[in-house]
DNA sequence: TCCCGGATAAAGTCATACGATAGAAACGGG
DNA sequence: CCCGTTTCTATCGTATGACTTTATCCGGGA
């Protein structure tokens, strides 16, 4: 599985060797390809698996390690974490998930955290935001609509939009949960049709709606329509997980 | 400033020395001593600083390359990544923080988040908390009661108190937010004065309300009485915010 | 049976070498 | 004198082999 859009710069330089192997190991892990608790490849015996040094797969081990996906310890070798330890919102470990079969119930949980901050994050961003904001705001929302449906410059513009919310509440660590939004949104627009016109206009309502409240500064009201937003979102999505789980038992009956 | 209690293992191994460099470097950028966009000691002349080989620099700032907090590239050198690129919820990052002096706008940053999230996992605690979810939100809470205030033990018992409420709420990225709210906690524990067993009792009785709401099964009680406690902690940490800056004038006066 | 200590395997660290690349400086043409 | 091109060089990236440290395992002795 291979997402065709990938807004901002969460993905390894592939030009650079460790970040291949990085890559790997990190998709395998979130596969469940490599289960909890599994052994890495031995660090000498790699050497006849992928043909790279110890250097680069150290540092390949070390970067994943930062992010709880592994576990080395001398003797008994580096071994897969147990998912609790992983941090799955860090932007790394969210984009590796797009290279797995999508999973109902993390895309689920996502949308349920999303839920939780994003419209509180719009009432910050109502109350807070400067004039340079909305206008950051406002040409996202601009690119949504003079795109086409579905394009990569409108997918990145509905990334943006959110993105510049979240800046606009002037809270950074708020702002670190931008990424696991964007990861929603690149959800749902991954698993949809791309010719459903339908849900494209009702999603371009929502996010004017969000707008206007937001030029208007009314806290409660940006946060009610956002909640609105990321409720019609989550549904048209479940419905288009549905639909996909249904094709496939078809096609495998 | 050094932090006594250290609950989970958001610490690097001291014991290794990567974990050494990587600790340093971090603390230096996070403080500000390494200013955005400012060069890394070079891998060669960091010999000279500290003894160390460069596979192990090269190791600490991959790590911390997974965290955002430097960007390297070939030729122009490793500088300290802008503060938009950290990830700020990451555990390392924010256990990073207590080396530093408390940031006021930091901490109320990290109290405003979590009072959008943690009501709400509060709610879903009550609404599907197993009975062994239970067990494990009351034992921390008799940890709380029994222990002396303040202390060590009371301390982490604190800290599994929230952290089994994010455990039951069965969200794993949820429950990635787990450590900022420790983060407040710690922050807010650090500040105050040892001895100080007014706000320890009404934290404590802020506590038995929201368990007692999680024991009825009652989701928007205990997203309420988790507000209050959230509130209450925000507002006891800000005024003794206020007292040390106040303190610290007084003495360079 | 239990405890202690050595063997051992794997990660951790070091030193060195070479390759690749981007920026800087030197150079040359206009 | 200015600007583009070339060359140079500093710095990161990768590879390799040797040595060190650490934790587990296992066997011997009390």
């Amino acid at each position: 599985m291979q997402l065709h859009v990938n807004a901002r710069a969460t993905r390894l330089n592939p030009d650079r060797l460790f970040g291949q192997v990085a890559h790997r190991l990190a998709v395998a892990i979130i596969t469940g390809a490599s289960p909890t608790g599994a052994l890495l490849p031995n660090e000498d015996d790699l050497r006849d698996e992928i043909s790279v040094s110890r250097t680069a797969y150290r540092e390949a081990v070390k970067f994943l390690s930062g992010k709880g996906l592994v576990e080395a310890r001398p003797k008994s070798g580096t071994r897969v974490a147990p998912r609790e330890a992983w941090n799955l919102l860090d932007p790394y470990v969210l984009a590796w998930h797009f290279e797995a079969d999508p999973n109902e119930k993390f895309i689920r949980d996502l949308f349920e955290l999303r839920l939780f901050v994003e419209p509180s994050a719009a009432r910050l961003a109502a109350q807070r935001r400067s004039d340079a904001d909305l206008k950051r705001i406002e040409a996202a929302f601009r690119g949504m609509v003079e795109n086409p449906p579905y394009a990569a410059p409108t997918v990145n513009a509905d990334l943006a939009f959110h993105e510049a919310i979240f800046a606009a509440t002037r809270n950074p660590p708020l702002q670190c949960l931008a990424p696991a939004v964007s990861a929603t949104i690149q959800w749902s627009l991954f698993l949809k049709a791309p010719d459903d016109r339908f849900f494209f206009t009702a999603s371009l309502i929502d996010h004017e709606r969000v707008l206007d409240a937001i030029v208007q500064r009314d806290g409660d009201l940006a946060a009610a329509r956002m909640s609105g937003l990321v409720i019609d979102s989550l549904n048209s999505t479940l419905g288009l997980l549905a639909a996909r789980v249904q094709a496939e038992a078809a096609k495998s009956a």
